[in-house]
DNA sequence: TAGATTGTTAATCGATTAACAATC
DNA sequence: TAGATTGTTAATCGATTAACAATC
C-alpha cells in the first residue's frame, strides 16, 4: 500500500464515490454534501468526510462539495485523469461483451488489444480490434507498454494465461474466471465473480 | 443481518472459501488446512478458523478440514445446496454473455427467464431461453416465484427496471449497470462494476 | 508418543461513529 | 446574523491476530 499510509479499504470506496458523483452530475446537480452522498450509498456521512480528508480539504463549510471539482480530484487521486490501455485475453462471449461494454468509457480505461488461443477467432474483428494469437501476449504487451490486463478465459486456462501476462510485465489484473489465481506479490489482482455476490445474498434469504 | 448475529463481512468471505475448496477438489485433494487455504487466498489462517467457527466445528485437530465435507457445509450455510432460478433483464451483449457464462453451473444458480424491451430481441432465443418482453416482468416473475434477478441494461434504464423487479417481488438483485440503485431496505443488492476494481488498482500504479 | 492443526480466548489493532468547533 | 455543513478529535465499536491448550 505505497504512496502514503492510507487504508486500502478507504481506497476501495473512492471509485464508488466517483461513480455516485457522476450520477449526480448527470442529474444536473452542481453541489452535494456528505449527507446526501451517504444517503445515496448507504454509508455514514462521517465516513465519507473522513475518507476524503485523507487527501485534502475538498469541501466548503455550510455549502458542501462542488461535484465537478470533487470528481476531478478523485480522478487524479485514482490516476484515472488519463486513459489506461488494457489488454484483454479471451475473445469468447464474455470477451466480446467486455469489448462492447459501455461502462469503461470516460472512466479511465480503453481495451487496446485482444488475444485468444482459438485459431478460428484469431484475425477476426471485435469492434475495431483484431484478435491476436495468445502467442503474441508477451511481445505485444511489452511493445505497447500495457500495464493492465483482463482475463476472460475458462477457469482451466486462467492460471497459465495469468503467468504469461505477468511475464509480459502486467502489473494489475482483473480476473473474470471463477477461480483464484496465484501471482507474485508485486502484481495486483481483482476478481469479478458474480456468484460471490449472489451467494452472499442467498445467505439472507 | 438476520439468522444470527454473524458479521456480514464474514458471510462475504464464505463464497470465496467455497470457490477455493472447489479448486482444491478439482486438483484431487481430499483434505486441506486453514494454513493452506490462507496461503492460497492471502488471508490469515486464524481468520479462516474463526470465520468457520461461527457455524460449527468442521475440522479435526492434527488433520485439518475434509474438503468435500466442508464444501457441503458451506453450501448449506449459503443456501446453495439447491438451485435458485434467476431472472435476467437485458438481452444485449452482456445479457448474452451472462446466459452463456459457465461460472453459475453447480454453484447454486440457473438463469430461468430473460427479458428485454427491444422488439427486435423479443421472441429470439438465447441458449434455450426465449427472450420475453419487459412488460411481462411482473406477471412472469410472480408466477414463477423467482426471488433473484440480474440487471444487465444500460445505466439509464437500470433504475426503472429495478423498480419493476421490486414490484414483482424480487428480493435480491445483482446489478451489472455502472450506477447505484435505490431499493427498499428489504431488498438486497450487489454491484458488478469492473471499473471499481480497476480504479482501485490504478491508485497503486 | 510426537507432530500437527484445530478450537478458543485474550490482546491488539484499526475502522467507524458521535460530537462539535470552525467557518462558509 | 442564522443556518448549514465541513473539518477534526475523541470515544466506541468491531475485526483481526497472536497464542496456546485441547486433541486428533
Amino acid at each position: 500500500m505505497p504512496p502514503t499510509t492510507i487504508p486500502d479499504i478507504v481506497i476501495g470506496r473512492l471509485p464508488v464515490y466517483l461513480r455516485a458523483l457522476t450520477q449526480f452530475e448527470i442529474s444536473g446537480n452542481k453541489v452535494t454534501s456528505s449527507h446526501e452522498m451517504g444517503e445515496h450509498l448507504g454509508i455514514s456521512s462521517a465516513q465519507i468526510r473522513k475518507d476524503l480528508l485523507h487527501f485534502g480539504e475538498f469541501g466548503k463549510q455550510g455549502t458542501g462539495y462542488n461535484i465537478s471539482y470533487l470528481k476531478e480530484q478523485l480522478e487524479v487521486i485514482l490516476r484515472v485523469n488519463q486513459e489506461w490501455d488494457v489488454a484483454l485475453v479471451g475473445a469468447g462471449g464474455l470477451g466480446n461483451a467486455i469489448v462492447n461494454y459501455s461502462g469503461f468509457r470516460g472512466r479511465g480505461f480503453r481495451i487496446a488489444v485482444v488475444f485468444d488461443n482459438n485459431p478460428a477467432k484469431i484475425g477476426q474483428k471485435i469492434d475495431d480490434l483484431i484478435v491476436l494469437s495468445a502467442d503474441q501476449i508477451k511481445t505485444k504487451i511489452s511493445k505497447m507498454r500495457i500495464r493492465i490486463a483482463m482475463v476472460a478465459v475458462p477457469s482451466g486456462q486462467a492460471q497459465s494465461v495469468t503467468n504469461k501476462l505477468v511475464e509480459a510485465g502486467i502489473e494489475s489484473i482483473l480476473n473474470y474466471a471463477p477461480t483464484s489465481l496465484t501471482v507474485p506479490s508485486k502484481v495486483r489482482i481483482h476478481h469479478i465473480d458474480p456468484v460471490v455476490g449472489l451467494q452472499h445474498m442467498t445467505y439472507y434469504m
